[in-house]
DNA sequence: CTGAGTTGCTAAATTGATTCAGCACTGCAT
DNA sequence: ATGCAGTGCTGAATCAATTTAGCAACTCAG
């Protein structure tokens, strides 16, 4: 019953309506300009809802040059968890808006990115979308002059219109919480210079410490700064130990990701310090990391899902085109409060 | 130069080879039947390549009734990091195929599962991949007979070909590595019977247990369960806390997942006790989470990637389809040692 | 009563690829 | 010289939609 030897076409809806296919054409697209009457229209329409009529989108494609399909690029999204937020909200708005994704992944590897884009190409995206995991600078493959690309959460060489967290905002935030709380003497826990320039590593992550810079400065707090050479949790680990052992007075740590965060956390559990009553943490990223610490990470959330969103309606032309930033909101937990009386 | 005002057809590298659309057609497809000439061959191929050629997949597609494309629909696999490992290895597997993949997500909702299946069914997929984020029974809605389906990490009533990760061996394994490691005084933290046996839940959690169940029953271990209504790091860290206060001669915890031994990293370290000197923890699941606690935490990982992988082998009939099992790895890191000497 | 305008509808072209049927030519045996 | 098979190639149909151009039939003004 529901499957017919062939799915209906057509010609199959105008024969059974008793129109023609020109006809039926009209009615279910309702163009403005026919004329038909209001009888037929209903004739046609019940015969396409009796025989189940779908369009085949390969006919509309060919004939109208659209596919109503975005294509998906990105590096190693989906490896990480945080960042598969962004083909969520891919997802969810091109669903919204009657567009279907294609995806692909590189892993990274430069040459299947060209790969991948030709094959977005070969089968004629309506739009292709570039997810980065890192807010690098990337060198796009040539693409056809008709197809929009917008770039989520990232930069190209070539200038294309692209969406990146608002991490200067963001880093003053964050910065901010930890002053106004009433800290004076503060960690910070972030990147040497040599990751902080390099746009091949990313384009916006030196905003966010210049964000903080500016935000500390402008307090007049001095922050104790460590610059570390990664992100991981061994890292804000070590770190957080050399700092509290060379400076009992911090009261704050301001660490650059939720990663060294967790790191950080069992730092100054070992050392019997509590967060945060002696100690309060503070960080980026809000991974899932975040909300299962004890107690819960304040931390500054990167928008995944908001960037791939608007890429998604700039690729449609619902927005307009060009570099946008999205904020990062601050995820409010435990892990912040005053310090201790001294 | 790259960007053409027009993409090059058949019929311009026909008309550049001099030749017809039927020569060039089946030249650049290599049919076995043609008859032609090596040297009309040959121009051919190089008129394709000077015009960057691209066959038209609308047009293809439209002819041919194949897509070469894969429909990939899941729950809420993209929302939770570890799961999308199925989104990787699915496309990855189809592109070494020469399959894309479309992608839609239903967050959970059962309306938008059957819009998306139909979304995929409107586009003429050549195969529909289900993939849910915990191993549940579902009801999918009905498809074409032509259309191949296959569940992954699940199963459905309607009894369609499915991969599921093979729990029970796995049970038995992380049973065994602590038993054999010389523990007796075992704690099991797992789900309650209603958790366990109900299909909507998972089809295949029980079997985790059952495999438990029956490896400490043939070392001669009779584990403390503790049964708990939920996976959270706060279950893990509760029932943790009231294991170890109840019973103090425990010397090793084998828990349902990652989530919950990481709550239970924090009891133990609040109790003052070592992982793994005075208890190991093995639990289930390896999510990013089981590497960044200190020390590494021993788990069986959910072989995602290489069920959607399989599961796109089958689709493609590159391997049978049917019902099939996917061995769970064991991921030695350093949280499981022999019991301190009593 | 005639010509123009409106209404309601349709035939046929178009999109880009694949494929069936068949054409023109050569070489060979009869 | 004639029939036949094989070789190398092509015209036209086909897939399922959209759209242009235009055909009848009717209304209405002059």
């Amino acid at each position: 019953m529901a499957t017919r030897k062939t799915r209906p076409t057509l010609a199959d809806v105008a024969a059974r309506a008793g129109m023609s296919k020109t006809a039926v054409s009209m009615v279910l697209n309702d163009r403005p300009g026919s004329r038909l009457s209001a009888d037929a229209a209903d004739r046609i329409r019940a015969a396409a809802a009796e025989l189940g009529y779908r369009p085949n989108p390969a006919a509309q494609s060919l004939r109208l040059g659209k596919t109503r399909t975005i294509g998906f690029v990105s590096d190693r999204v989906t490896v990480t968890r945080y960042a598969s937020g962004m083909i969520r909200g891919a997802l969810e708005t091109a669903r919204a808006h009657g567009h279907t994704v294609l995806m692909a992944e590189t892993s990274g590897d430069e040459n299947l990115l060209g790969e991948a884009v030709q094959s977005m190409i070969d089968r004629r995206v309506d739009g292709l979308l570039v997810g980065l995991m890192n807010a690098r600078l990337i060198q796009l493959p040539p693409v056809p002059r008709d197809l929009p690309v917008v770039i989520v959460n990232g930069r190209t060489s070539e200038n294309h219109p692209s969406v990146v967290p608002a991490e200067r905002a963001a880093g003053g935030t964050m910065a901010r919480l930890l002053s106004d709380a009433g800290h004076r003497h503060i960690a910070l826990i972030g990147p040497i210079p040599k990751v902080l320039d390099d746009p091949a590593e990313s384009v916006s992550i030196g905003e966010r410490f210049r964000g903080i810079d500016a935000a500390f400065a402008e307090a007049g707090v001095h922050p104790i700064v460590y610059e570390v050479d990664g992100w991981s949790p061994a890292i804000g680990y070590e770190t957080t130990l050399r700092a509290m052992t060379a400076h009992p007075e911090i009261t704050a740590i301001l660490v650059g990701n939720d990663n060294m965060a967790f790191g950080a956390y069992q730092a100054l559990s070992e050392l019997g310090l509590r967060v945060p009553a002696d100690v309060s943490v503070a960080s980026f990223d809000d991974e899932e990391l975040a909300e299962y610490l004890r107690p819960g990470l304040t931390t500054s959330r990167l928008p995944y899902p908001e960037m791939a969103a608007l890429s998604v309606e700039m690729l449609l032309e619902i927005r307009e085109r060009g570099h946008e930033s999205v904020a990062m909101p601050t995820v409010v937990r435990a892990s912040v409060a005053p310090p201790r009386a001294s």
